[in-house]
DNA sequence: CTGTTAGCGCCTTCAG
DNA sequence: CTGAAGGCGCTAACAG
């Protein structure tokens, strides 16, 4: 391995002298510089960045917490994250919670034991306090995307979950059902509180009394709603709704192939809106109604507050970034 | 910071001991582990791994590269990447190279001086030869994931891209098609070469002659598809092929939507099928036929491959793993 | 503009 | 079973 001192060696100069070259620090002459440069070049020399990072306390690596890259909504985060990431200089690390607090507990143990230099957290619900906790104590920089956490003051990037839940539901009163489903995640998790608290307060205003019978916690994961979706086809008549909230786009896409295996058709024997886009490409192949949020831009802005917050540029306060999502009317909640 | 200093300060012991605790090695009494274990717990000890790598010249850290993490095909694999490197106590660091050579080579940049353990990494094409040279140079094991590199010889996880074809051009014919295009990606990356040539091979022995016009290269990007479309559309009824074959998801993507505008049905005017499901979530909202691969686990044989490597565990000579894809016949291929 | 000294936190080597 | 000395490659702080 060549290190800072054979390049020194080799140009007749300190080693000190080699490392204000690599980092454009301090004076160097012009001649001097070139000289080095170019033995840097002859050698292929290449900064060791563990040893930089024993000194200067500081890694360029950035981790990124999620509950799962595979839910499309935090594939295009991550995109959006690593596009920042690396036009800053930074670079990324991937983890997948699958919303459990115990592997986030354990991605959180390896940033600290990694010296990352700044974390961008989906965190797994409210519990996940404990965690940030840590990262606190331990004065890690952090940025929450998607989910705030009770009693956590930080940066965060977040969708009006209470602005596209109540539009959804405008929308779907409009189209003339009364009789409303809420599949819904842990209550324990910030966006599932927001969509509930609009899903009820939206019906309330429309003179439609919330029923608790329709109204479900489920995980936002995959593979979750088929006993639910069951229950609510097999009411009375007079009970069923002929309307479903799908919390998230997972939950929509089990309903919809509960509904298919149960051998209901959406929209005509039940209506379907979501929140979160479950296509990868907006508009493909375009069939559930969804609250669609600018994904690509929660983690691109995440990280570009946390890095603002690492290199303490940022403002003194807490920023708390909150985007709009677009509604996409497709067949699922239109008849006919 | 808390340093094993201290902690050897409190057990009265040296910082070696405490070393050979943190590290299970050696030779330490019951008793003194304990002790030890103890006042780490106490004092919220975290080895610094900066210093620990400047040591031992590992960092754990594994670099994967691809070229979209918003392609669903990607998307799985790095999810595939991640669990596996995990469980193995790695970390996986996050790099989109678009498919372009020039991002490729930052990334291989910033991995020499990131001094990852490994690299994962689906080639831009045959021009990253330069690029895989290099890691070879500087002793950095790499694994390739879904194609090859002409000249490179390495561990490789990759899929049946003959096959594959060769089942799709063969329904396609089965449905009574004898003029297909093929909008394929560039001759330089291997599995567009490989599903070129099934193409043509399997046209030929059902008796067609593959013809020069209705063969095309593009990227395998997102939105390249479009003009060609409108070529084999605007062709005289005669010369005009009634169905294509797109070389990858993204390509598909925008063969049906270029169909969409020009106010042609899929399949009544034309028929589809693809390589690569753009869906996430298989089955969900099925449409058009695929050659679906296993793309998870590309990923995650691919990090297997390349910790076997790195740890030494690996055969003397190169693995290549060739996984075969499943054919999902859906609407876009079947005619009423 | 350049060099010297010291040390980041840990682990290897060798002695005991 | 445990410790002392030295070094991994780099940079901060000072001196010239």
């Amino acid at each position: 391995m060549v290190t800072i001192y054979d390049i020194a060696k080799r140009a007749n100069v300190s080693s000190m002298t080699v490392s204000r070259v690599i980092n454009n620090s301090g004076t160097v002459k012009e001649e001097t510089r070139k000289k080095v440069e170019q033995i840097i070049k002859e050698l292929n020399y290449i900064p060791n960045s563990a040893a930089r990072s024993l000194n200067i306390k500081e890694t360029k690596i950035l981790s990124l917490i999620i509950t799962d890259i595979t839910n499309p909504f935090f594939t295009k985060v991550a995109r959006g994250a690593e596009d920042k990431a690396k036009q800053m200089g930074y670079r990324l690390l991937l983890s997948n919670s699958d919303e459990s607090l115990e592997k986030e507990s354990e991605y959180i143990n390896m940033i600290l034991s990694s010296g990352v230099d700044g974390v961008l957290i989906a965190p797994s619900g409210d519990q996940s306090k404990k965690n940030l906790r840590t990262l606190i104590k331990h004065r890690i920089p952090f940025v929450l995307i998607d989910r705030e956490v009770d009693g956590i003051q930080s940066d965060v990037v977040m969708g009006d979950n209470f602005d596209g839940t109540r539009k959804l539901i405008e929308h779907i009163i409009q189209q003339g059902h009364r009789k409303i489903a809420l599949i819904n995640g842990p209550s324990n998790i910030s966006t599932a509180r927001a969509r509930e608290k609009a899903f009820i307060e939206t019906l309330q205003l429309s003179g439609i009394q919330p029923e608790e019978n329709l109204m479900y916690n489920i995980s936002f994961k995959q593979n979750n709603a088929e006993k639910i979706v069951e229950k609510l086809v097999s009411l009375k008549k007079a009970e069923r709704p002929t309307a479903i909230f799908a919390a998230n786009n997972f939950i929509a896409v089990d309903t919809v192939k509960a509904l298919r295996d149960l051998g209901k058709s959406v929209p005509e024997d039940m209506a379907i809106v979501c929140f979160d886009d479950p296509e990868p490409i907006p508009g493909f192949n375009p069939f559930l109604t969804v609250a669609a949020q600018p994904d690509y831009n929660f983690g691109y802005l995440g990280v570009q507050l946390l890095i603002e917050r690492i290199e303490k540029k940022g403002p003194q306060g807490f920023q708390r970034i909150v985007l709009p999502p677009e509604i996409h009317i497709s067949k699922s909640s239109i008849k006919g």
